[in-house]
DNA sequence: CGGATAGTTGAGTTATCTCAAATGCAGTGG
DNA sequence: CCACTGCATTTGAGATAACTCAACTATCCG
């Protein structure tokens, strides 16, 4: 309903372009791929067989990209905007197992298969872009390279679910909120997303909340606490970063 | 040193039942692969290229089965006994990642690259089985099926870590620790190793607590609770569930 | 300007932790 | 076979991190 659709064909090279981000995960999926076929002329890559149909989409902020139960035939990356993929109890507890930034897949896993039981969210406004996954898979079989780099990109994820663990079960609320504060920095970072250690930051303290498995009113004290300490400043939507090494030490950061 | 090897050659059939529990992923993986092929003979299973070298080893309770930097060139799988994987922090506080029975991979992830950062340990006496890992690449390219059931599995893996981070992030002790024996006895089950709501049960109380996040004390103060109100009994290494209702509704079990 | 959503702060509560002591139990060496 | 050492479990008492509730303020958006 409020999503802007365009249809189009394109080669592989503006599939990757169409990815967004030069850090994101879904432009490195693409990056390079084809080298197999160096020898032959650049028309190949203009071949029938090359060509995916996408649809681009905006929803604004707080909107639903994908419902728990949704079993879609379609892939989707993230292209402008912060999102948030999660999970929900019947009772309204909530646990979000990442945000989504440009260039994400909303999950390596849903290039294979439908996922489910997991919502996407849009925190901002958010730009995205649909594949089919049937003419993904068929791009997999031409291009065994990109097998190999899918598998690294899952490789990936698992190791971030495996530190979410250890977070959730092992940290404090402290670790928590700075680490996360770290790795969002981090990740923007490699996206040219921060500027003398500023960043946006449009998280709600709820957000926060939900993926640390804290309360929104414990997520408030602990922000203040680092900001009386010095460590951070939040104003207007944006995160500033004003002591680093004690931000890290106080997130046990490596 | 405390390993016996034994090296042999064996055919696709014999990997499978190699892989020692018929309900075991592993076991699985290799369900009526070869299947594109049966229209030749069967002297096909026996062709050079479906050959595949294991060893075999048994260590002791306790012993470590992967250390966390390992690099290894080789897949796992474990035939008898419980194994546990983990992440640990250098200042000791450790996160269980999953427990291991029999014809489960060490982790799905460590078929196509080497993990890191994990440690396996043995819960019982363990018997485990190691395949080169590039021997098991070969048999990818060679059965295409196989790549898909790989991705199912792996799919299964990471349900299983969503759960972890839910159940870590927004559970109650008594939710946790229900969920966990509730999730043991349904894996056991399916090896037919649950008889009348028992089922061996080697588990420490410690690793119970680096499971669930909790502390060793409070696990055996709720595990005392349980057993208080009959809805389960632990004794000699065993468990017995007896009110598997009750059971179910504290653990919020659907 | 008004209504909704988000954030702050304080007071009191609770789940879980820490510490510590007591008991049990299993394997070891004499 | 026993005493011994080391691990596992139980139990209680007290501490604390994080939660709930509630009131107040700030911010955003139409």
């Amino acid at each position: 309903m409020h999503a802007e659709v365009v249809q189009q064909k394109a080669s592989l090279e503006s599939i990757q372009s169409a990815c967004s981000c030069s850090a994101g995960p879904a432009y490195k999926l693409f990056q390079g791929v084809g080298t197999r076929k160096e020898a032959e002329t650049a028309e190949d890559w203009q071949s029938a067989d090359l060509l995916i149909k996408w649809s681009v989409h905006t929803i604004p902020a707080r909107r639903t990209i994908c419902h728990p139960k949704e079993w879609s035939e379609f892939v989707t990356v993230i292209c402008q905007g912060w999102a948030v993929s999660s999970i929900t109890l019947s009772d309204g507890r909530r646990q979000i197992l990442s945000f989504l930034l440009p260039g994400d897949f909303v999950s390596a896993a849903s290039l294979v298969e439908p996922i489910s039981d997991r919502s996407v969210e849009a925190v901002t406004e958010v730009t995205y872009r649909k594949f089919k996954r049937s003419d993904f898979k068929a791009l997999l079989v031409e291009f065994p390279d990109l097998t190999e780099r899918l598998s690294t990109i899952w490789l990936d994820e698992r190791a971030q679910a495996d530190q979410l663990a250890l977070d959730l079960g092992r940290r404090t609320a402290d670790e928590r909120i700075a680490r996360l504060i770290l790795n969002l920095m981090e990740r923007l970072a490699m996206r040219g997303m921060v500027n003398v250690q500023t960043m946006e930051f449009p998280l709600r303290q709820r957000h926060i909340a939900d993926a640390t498995g804290l309360t929104p009113v414990h997520v408030s004290k602990v922000l203040g606490e680092f900001q009386r300490a010095d460590l951070i400043e939040i104003n207007n939507r944006s995160l500033i970063i004003k002591n680093e090494k004690e931000l890290r030490r106080t997130a046990d950061w490596r």
